[in-house]
DNA sequence: GGCTACGATGACAACGTTGTCAGGGACACG
DNA sequence: CGTGTCCCTGACAACGTTGTCATCGTAGCC
């Protein structure tokens, strides 16, 4: 800005001025300000420009566990579209779940100001944020609540979602049902059991002929439990998330049982494959939109008590959760 | 830091030292000081830390088409874990295909100071990006040349891998084969026609029995290119990306004729479609790794001359390519 | 005792901006 | 001609850090 200047003669203020189109240069003085701004390749320096004024970096800090998960990138895509409309760019970075790296990034963000914190959360503590949330940084949750920190939380209707992906089975006549979730420490994964274990019992399906098999799974694990459940005549499955889904298939490709399935989560190419597999579907998109609308509202000053969001999930039928035991 | 020095009761540079743990502070001191940060709930500001010290934000810049899409979620993470690596976060926004968004989003990162640049270029002309460049930010291209302004670019074989899969049918038998691209406009769909022509040609196809139908595409468009194909006794297809080829799935599952078919870029389930789909692969992570890997190696000072890096594609056998007319 | 050496600390400027306020010239009016 | 007003411009401080240099006290040495 210095170097402007003294190209156009006139002071720095003055071509701070014609940057912010502030009012009250002459059209002369401005004209060259802006020659010799295109001559030098002047960009203004965002980083001074936030330290001057004050508060707000026009960046939210987006903290997920993977971003190359379908998923958490719909999501990602959602906020980005939030953030545009309110000016601001987005800091995402991926903590796969590791507590550790995820209290590490979210206060590095924290460290280079962003205006708000979008997570979530890995691991059942979230104290290292109470600080900051104290000091005025907005902060909210996506898919799992914050545990001993409060904040405003967005979620996805887990309980709701697996009550009715069993709900539909036994519609079909199906009394023997295996649930294969995700690590149990993982919050979503813990209330989809529970959603499982519900949605049993309302269904009157007796004790001891509901099976659930908990993650973290890979397509071994996904194997051995699937043989265990075949054992005990299980005639159909719920895939606790995508991945297990998708890994499920997979096995099942290699077996000749032919359970009913449903998979909770929505994923491309479901009704293309033989038979289209039924889901639970949510959608991630509106997760983002939904959480950076909170925050977005936040960081404008809304000050009202913390509220908990559910998004519904909704059942799609589409043949592989329609087939009788 | 003045709060945290007049608390400890030392000068404000005393805190500075802690912060940074040089060396000279007494124990005592820094105990002191330690305290203060902690009930204060102290963190420096990146932002006044950058512009003490000069160039770098810690921050690179990422501009792509949309992160929702597998391929670039794909990519965003390979960058974000090599970014990790070198202690930096990664601003990502996605473009649209939209060269105005593209320009506006890309001079943001400039402003913002980031150290260097990613870039998936939309439109032809990145002109606006050879003051920033020439100004010392580096720039990295991904998966399309930058066109009018020359810096690294890391792409794929698209040529190679369209003339691979021209190949594969030929050598099943197929004389009439049909390719379904994007918007020749994109460089990349540019390129994978002329794969396909030259491909057609080597493998010794009339001119006239070659037949290309490029987008942008929808599933209508899809539908009517195919109805015409179909009529000129076309026995064999190739989708040009991702989303044609599952268009094509999604519009051939309500037709009756079944023809050969070779996707360009893999997508999770191929392999479990029927028939399951062959494709010519490669690796989005494998891209953002050597992308970032150039960037870091700028930022790191390498200035050696522009480097043009393709990264190979290989073709998948699964069954859909593998059938005769 | 007088000297150096060293360890610990602080005062101050600077990074690139912008907000505040004051200065200076032109012009109109009494 | 003096005065007030308006328009344009610039000097200066401040944002939160850190680099440079100076200061101070104490210990060690001759």
């Amino acid at each position: 800005m210095n170097d402007v200047a003294r190209l156009a003669g006139v002071s720095i203020k003055t071509v701070s001025r014609v940057v912010n189109d502030e009012p009250g240069v002459h059209e002369q003085t401005a004209r060259q300000v802006l020659a010799a701004i295109e001559s030098l390749g002047f960009r203004r320096n965002m980083g001074a420009r936030n330290l001057r004024q004050g508060v707000t970096t026009a960046t939210v800090g987006l903290l997920l566990e993977d971003v190359s998960n379908p998923f958490y990138s719909g999501l990602t895509r959602g906020v980005e579209e939030v953030a545009r409309q309110f000016g601001r760019r987005v800091l995402s970075a991926s903590s796969d779940e590791d507590p550790v790296q995820a209290r590490e990034l979210a206060l590095d963000f924290c460290a280079r100001r962003v205006d708000g914190l979008l997570i979530v959360p890995a691991g059942r503590e979230q104290g290292y944020l109470a600080a900051e949330i104290r000091a005025g940084t907005p902060v909210v949750f996506i898919d799992r609540p914050g545990g001993d920190v409060t904040a405003d939380t967005v979620l996805m209707d887990n309980v709701g979602g697996t009550m009715m992906a069993v709900a539909h089975l036994a519609g079909h006549g199906h009394r023997r049902i295996g649930f294969l979730g995700d690590d149990p420490e993982i919050f979503t994964a813990a209330e989809r059991l529970r959603g499982f274990r519900r949605g049993c019992a309302r269904a009157g399906i007796e004790r001891g002929a509901e099976f659930a098999a908990m993650g973290p799974h890979d397509e071994h694990s996904i194997g051995s439990a699937l043989r265990a459940m075949f054992d005990r005549s299980v005639t159909a499955l719920i895939g606790g998330n995508n991945r297990i889904t998708i890994g499920l298939l997979r096995v099942l490709a290699g077996m000749p049982e032919r359970p009913a399935l449903i998979g909770f989560d929505d994923f491309e190419l479901a009704d293309l494959l033989d038979p289209p597999v039924t889901v639970i579907a949510h959608d991630a998109k509106a997760l983002g939109h939904a959480a950076a609308g909170r925050l977005f509202a936040r960081i404008q000053g809304d000050d009202s008590p913390h509220r908990d969001l559910v998004l519904p999930a909704r059942l799609v039928p589409r043949g592989s959760g329609e087939v009788a035991p």
